[in-house]
DNA sequence: CTGTCTGCAAATGGTTTGCACCATA
DNA sequence: TATGGTGCAAACCATTTGCAGACAG
């Protein structure tokens, strides 16, 4: 739990981000930590947690937590789907315009307050479709 | 992992679907256990996990995981959505029909075969609501 | 200086699993 | 009676957290 307001703009912060950005997959939290330890070999595994939590929060990155496993986590802020496979979990982003949900008033239903969703496809990557031809 | 495709019919995993069945929300592993123990108090946990996944596997429930703590089950397999409460985290039916995903071929995209999708909303129920008027 | 952040390591907590016994078909 | 299932407890593992020292502003 993050509970101040102001942050300190740190070394370790800047690289996390930084490298975020770099990648176009999107890492898990662990995946991240091998990447930023190139650059910064004394980083520890909480540092990039609370960093990537406290970034999500800020709303300058994405944390794609569907359950099953790793949350990764997307430097990408440009609204697009995303397609994980479920052979390898690796997560893509989708090609195109995202696909809005239709329809619905999505602002009070049965007395819920909608304040957002959540959708995440799944699927076979073209690496698992040629090493195995489901 | 339950590897065979022959299962028994037990009496746990009978009481496990009927109660999953009765209760009109979407109970935790951790709930339905509390539920399941008042008609059999020398069941475990880790039974009740079993019987989730495989039922589940079998496709007579629906496992609700969308990260962020415990998945939750659904003994209604009618086709519809679910709203998620930020506040309190129970998980409800919305109503009405499901919003379907407008547009898209959904079947070969970018070289990823698709199965299907994840769809959740979220906001604040009534009841969290009239708690304090978010 | 001061209060936040870090590295470290231990704790957490939902879920899974190994094992010996049980019970279903 | 042959196997799959159960209860129990320990293991797992991604994530969180307490703490003392480090560091940004």
């Amino acid at each position: 739990m993050i509970s101040s307001n102001f942050h300190r703009n740190t070394r370790q912060r800047k690289v996390i981000l930084e490298e975020l950005r770099k990648v176009k997959k999107h890492p898990t939290a662990a995946g991240l930590y091998a990447i930023v330890r190139r650059k910064m070999p004394k980083i520890s595994l909480g540092t990039v947690y609370r960093n990537l939590e406290l970034l999500n929060q800020m709303g300058m990155i994405q944390k794609l937590d569907f359950g099953s496993g790793e949350a990764r986590y997307d430097g990408n802020l440009s609204d697009h789907d995303h397609l994980r496979c479920v052979c390898c979990m690796c997560v893509d982003d989708a090609p195109g315009p995202p696909l809005a949900i239709r329809g619905g008033r999505k602002e009070d239903w049965d007395g819920y307050k909608i304040l957002g969703y959540r959708l995440e496809f799944f699927g076979v990557c073209p690496r698992c479709r040629g090493r195995r031809d489901d």
